[in-house]
DNA sequence: GCGCGGATGACAGCTTGATGACAGCTTTGC
DNA sequence: GCAAAGCTGTCATCAAGCTGTCATCCGCGC
């Protein structure tokens, strides 16, 4: 984990970045605006600690020009006002979180911990087949890059076919997928149906669903 | 997006409530450790603010164990204490933030607003996407660049769809995210209600609420 | 060729969503 | 405190489009 210190206090920098070097980050320090652009500019970092009184500007506006540049890196602010006003015009202006000076290096090092940690996985509920693109969160299908609608059984049914992708699904073993106790009386041809207009939408993706006959239904890649 | 307060001191639960509902949360109160695990189980949060000391025990305990169990939901504590040694162990046990009692209000909006949106992917409370431009902490929403007001509830829905653009959202997670446990009893047509005023507003902005039958909602540019 | 399982187009019913009007309640301004 | 304004949520009505049935056609395997 790499972190920016921005800070023109030699002292209090350096400690910090003692500090925070024993607890396993990587600390550059800028001493001014200029600095701080230039590091940024040429890598990333985990996290960046932003003092607000810097010889040439306001670390407000350097904050503000990253947000703007769409920059999600975590700041923490560092100032030495108190007034409510100023921590929550920093918490709006896209600061992650403050600490007012003087601080606790331990505590600096457990915000940064706080902060850094969430960065590691996101449960992704999507996937990527051929020309294929279906995330289960979200509904949204994709078929060669174009956004397709469907509806809500033709999901089910697709995601039901794409987790067992490779697999044969019985008809019946579909229809107990699809549909509820409530549905038990639907004639089993509206499994058939459903992957008909499937099929229509899933034209030209790379995939498949391939007939059995007698045995049921089975997704895999065209081909 | 829905609140959680875990705190045992009517008055300042209450106020807090009454605050952050003002600023568009959906705020649900558990008095005690048992309630919270209760309501945590039964819907997600956007956050969670954690009282430490409570009368079936101490909040550590709660947020050891949601962590334990793979829970992220960002938890901002509230303590009464000063002690560097405290905030340290509790942002270290998985905490997010805290807030020493006791806190403006004002504050606690401000910091929420810094989890939740971090959570969204959004470094800053400002969106702005064609014709839209929606400030979450300002509360304002420009429309081709004039103003256009709109209530709370508006501007609440108009947030859970920007921070999910592009996904489809059913009208139970809109919900949840709209209104908490004493607002259960309100009819599910109240979402369409809203989608559809909200709708009228954003007329003309670049971005629409698709709907997507027996689904959801999506909020993506026009086109 | 025949039979059976599967494919598919059309359609009617019905669930789901849209929307205008209204009553209750909260907030605001005085 | 009071009154007015505005926000909220319910209801009823209307529109849309998803669903599943039916009938018919197709094609594989025997």
């Amino acid at each position: 984990m790499r972190i920016l210190i921005v800070e023109d206090t030699t002292d209090v920098a350096e400690a910090a970045s003692a500090s925070l070097g024993r607890a396993g980050f990587a600390c550059d320090i800028a001493p001014t605006l200029a600095d701080a652009r230039a590091c940024a500019d040429v890598t990333g970092y985990a996290a960046i600690v932003l003092d607000l009184n810097l010889p040439d500007g306001s670390g407000r506006d350097f904050l503000r020009d990253r947000r703007r540049a769409g920059d999600r890196t975590p700041v923490l602010v560092l100032t030495a006002q108190f007034s409510v006003e100023d921590r929550v015009g920093a918490l709006d202006e896209g600061a992650d979180d403050y600490l007012v000076k003087p601080f606790d290096l331990r505590e600096l090092e457990a915000r940064l911990r706080a902060l850094t940690r969430r960065e590691a996985g996101r449960a992704e509920n999507r996937v990527v087949l051929a020309g294929l693109d279906f995330d289960a969160s979200a509904q949204s299908l994709r078929v060669g890059g174009a956004a397709v609608t469907a509806t809500r059984r033709e999901l089910a049914l697709l995601n039901l076919l794409i987790a067992n992708r490779g697999r044969i699904m019985s008809k019946d073993r579909l229809f107990d997928g699809l549909f509820g106790f409530e549905n038990a009386d639907v004639g089993t041809n509206t499994i058939e149906l459903y992957v008909a207009r499937l099929r229509k939408k899933l034209m030209g993706s790379g995939v498949a669903i391939e007939t059995h006959r007698g045995l049921g239904y089975r997704l895999d890649l065209d081909g």
